[in-house]
DNA sequence: CTGTTAGCGCCTTCAC
DNA sequence: GTGAAGGCGCTAACAG
């Protein structure tokens, strides 16, 4: 089994309390005796059971991390900075996966307040409004992501998606898009981000006097395969958008996609930008204009947030918003391309067969 | 405070034992105490503390996943799979990344091990050989994911690297490839997976009697970043390759970016195949052929033998192929391409300014 | 079938 | 500065 405190203390013929003391660097403590205890303490070569430690004080050093999906890009990425961020900080995180489903947020987010393994919740929540939250969980400091869904009742921290949509389509407008189609939405009736991101969409196309009439279409959820379908719809219609607004990258490669199977070129005939600026962003051909968030100091703001809600403070919820960059790349631009590129004819290389 | 066992078991009259017995579904209870103790159950809102639950009976139903990076698409595709196949045999995951790095891979394995928190680890090493692991950890139950590094200590799972790396290059040389290049590494110098590929494709070389002296160029890491690098230092050569092997579908899509700023054609001027049929692969453009692990499958057959071994199975360690499969697309197939595609030129579209 | 008792391993309030 | 006891909340032995 595994060696205890108590062992530890026999073998240096002391009592246990002293060496807690030592293990937990105590500072009032004779230097024969820390010597003498810590000989003890590697020749055994003695590790402390949290599990017992977390259920005496209370706190187990663990943070729970709610996304809709970890294998989506902007998730993973968001994941990797907290994870990192944490452990830092000498937390560990557990992740766990909502589908962006509301009742599932609601699960999870319940579980994790009662489960008694964390000290706190970073919720990326899909579905859930202020309403819905407000109940759940009052024992366990949580701390929202991306969206508010005008909840009161807790901290929030994300982007300003109204400001960072009007400033997509903005653009999209200068740089010659006359009419300029939405993509995005998840099942959730309730999804706020895109709610968002297509009210500040329609503010600016209302600004600027251009139509926005049956120029959005609504996606079941952020996937490739979604983009693709999306663009097929609008496509179809007679009067075609010359300019996308994909509410993520992974819509927007699939709509990219779908645009060169139709035989239509990016951006000359169809500009597209996407939402997120994941790492696939800058690759894809054409490289995809989109909008970064500050996912760094999203991730850190956000845990220095849960932290003090962890310590106990009752101060009134706040609502941070993080900057993000407009990255201008190759989808919506029409500035100098490479060489030969996507222009030179395709040969079918027959020189090459055996 | 929490409401504990002893409190239900006051409300209603009976003692702790029964209570728990209750709440463990243990089987014979009369049914008016069981009916006396759901009420006062239900009626308290009780919540076991599964620190306290955990520290008793010595198992936390937690297992850690150690991945070099959760935001690898490939890593997060597993991770999903995993949460998903633990959660549905009531586990909770703790997802860590090592960087790839063997010291990380080390101490976080090590710390799993005495940290107390988990049952049992999964571990992607991709730096770790089979001695480094050997004494680590020796009572904490590892399923090794990945490649297993010589190790007869532990379990593993992972596919066979040396035969799907084969029968890329087969491929390859049946579309009509001569000079085919090898793209992919990390920085641990003994990065068992790279190595394993790069036997394959060596193997397939030269049973084909093809050359293969310097058309292997070593990359830091599986990003896009790298790809695209590795193929610039492969195009200065003055003979160029016309097939490229990727080790991941992220050094592919780097490499078909630089393929395409190059002005090259893909797959006529040089076929490209990654590794890991991430989602991206099917909607780059080109699409991207690629080797489609079964990742669903690996995460089953991996906490199966992980929960044996939590278990107290001493059975011999085993080693367990997975399957795969060759998904041909685009980029390695001078088939059907659609209408217009990349073989259009590009069209300036200036009728479309203001 | 149910109640009583005794720890899991640790930290912390009291005394000395 | 150090020792002795108590208990965090739960479950596994034993009785009865």
């Amino acid at each position: 089994m595994a060696v205890t405190l108590r062992d530890v203390a026999q073998h240096a013929g002391v009592s246990p309390r002293t060496v807690s003391n030592v293990v937990n660097g105590f500072p009032h403590i004779s230097p024969a005796m820390r010597a003498k205890v810590e000989a003890a303490l590697s020749e055994l070569n003695y590790k402390p059971n949290l599990l017992a430690r977390s259920l005496r004080q209370g706190r187990t050093g663990i943070i729970t991390l709610l996304v809709p999906e970890i294998a989506v890009s902007y998730f993973g990425e968001l994941a990797h900075e907290v994870v990192e961020r944490a452990s830092e900080r000498g937390c560990t995180v557990m992740i766990d996966e909502t589908g962006g489903q509301p009742d599932r947020e609601r699960a999870l987010l319940d579980g994790a307040a009662e489960s008694s393994w964390v000290d706190g919740v970073l919720l990326s929540s899909q579905g859930l409004h202020g309403r819905d939250l407000a109940g759940l969980a009052p024992n366990m400091p949580v701390v929202l992501l991306g969206e508010r869904t005008a909840s009161t009742t807790l901290d929030h921290v994300g982007i300003d998606n109204v400001k960072a949509a009007r400033e997509v389509v903005r653009h999209l407008i200068d740089s010659g898009c006359r009419r300029i189609a939405a993509i995005g939405g998840s099942v959730g009736a309730s999804d706020a981000t895109s709610h968002l991101r297509l009210k500040g969409y329609r503010q600016e196309l209302r600004a600027a006097g251009l139509p926005a009439d049956g120029l959005y279409a609504r996606t079941p959820d952020y996937t490739r395969a979604s983009g693709a379908a999306a663009v097929r719809s609008l496509l179809g219609r007679e009067d075609r958008p010359d300019g996308l607004f994909c509410f993520s990258d992974e819509l927007a490669a699939g709509a990219l996609r779908e645009l060169y199977e139709q035989g239509l070129s990016v951006p000359s005939d169809v500009s597209v930008v996407g939402f997120d600026d994941v790492a696939e962003a800058r690759f894809a051909t054409p490289s995809l204009t989109s909008i970064r968030p500050d996912k760094a100091k999203i991730a850190t703001v956000a845990l220095d947030m849960l932290f003090q809600r962890m310590q106990g403070s009752e101060a009134k919820p706040r609502d941070v918003r993080i900057g993000y960059e407009l990255i201008v790349r190759e989808s919506s631009t029409l500035s100098p391309r490479p060489a030969r590129s996507l222009a030179r004819p395709m040969q079918r290389g027959a020189a090459r067969r055996p």
